[in-house]
DNA sequence: CACCAGGTTGACC
DNA sequence: GGTCAACATGGT
């Protein structure tokens, strides 16, 4: 498996990922980003910092109409605006929550309307900074390509099995697969696929 | 025009 | 226990 993750750092490089200046804003970047392109996060995450919302206690209490607006190129924006005032409602009463062990902090994250597996998972490994490794709908197509087929805790398993407990490592290989996967994983086909040819975990 | 994007939910079998 | 449409915008 870290022989997967050697060959994409070299094809690839160093991937800066997620960058924000808060652990609060990875959360908010989590929810925006389902099903669909960073670019658009991008623009409504600018847009809650110009309105002083990149906060857990000012978003909870914003009108639900403006929220919208704010997140509408992100589509989804009505369920979004919804989920991401529950959950910095959230975020607003239990400060501390980051301080918790992971499993307890995930199962409490998944309880939340807007935050499944990979969603949890992010925000555990991200924002938090804890070792918990990120299955993704690339990860599944490259892992299939691979021979390797399994739901999200199969996976998730196999991953983190075979990889020593590294946060950073957790962070760039995720980094890796996904942009590895935009280059050249189609959701039918996939093209140039460096990691199939002799690729053997 | 069809398809996809750093998913989740609730309804239905 | 699994499958599937709905959710919605923006880019290729």
């Amino acid at each position: 498996m870290k022989n997967i993750y050697d060959k994409l750092l070299c094809e690839l490089g160093h991937k800066n990922w997620w960058p924000a200046d808060t652990p609060f804003e990875v959360v908010i970047g989590t929810v925006l980003t389902q099903q669909t392109k960073w670019e658009n996060v991008e623009r409504a995450i600018h847009n809650l910092k110009d309105r002083g919302l990149m906060e857990a206690e000012p978003l909870s209490r914003v009108d639900a109409k403006e929220l919208e607006e704010l997140i509408r190129c992100t589509g989804f924006y009505r369920q979004k605006a919804k989920r991401l005032k529950i959950i910095s409602s959230f975020f607003h009463e239990n400060p501390e929550i980051f301080e918790k062990p992971i499993s307890e902090l995930r199962n409490v994250l998944l309880s939340l309307n807007g935050v499944g597996e990979e969603t949890a998972d992010s925000i555990v490994l991200y924002a938090a900074g804890k070792p918990k490794f990120v299955i993704d709908a690339y990860t599944k197509r490259i892992c299939k390509c691979m021979g390797i087929e399994g739901d999200y805790g199969k996976l998730q398993y196999i991953f983190e099995r075979s990889l020593p407990l590294d946060v950073p490592l957790y962070k760039e290989f995720h980094a890796l697969i996904v942009e590895y996967g935009k280059k050249f994983c189609g959701k039918k086909r996939c093209s140039d696929c460096i990691l199939v040819e002799n690729g053997k975990m």
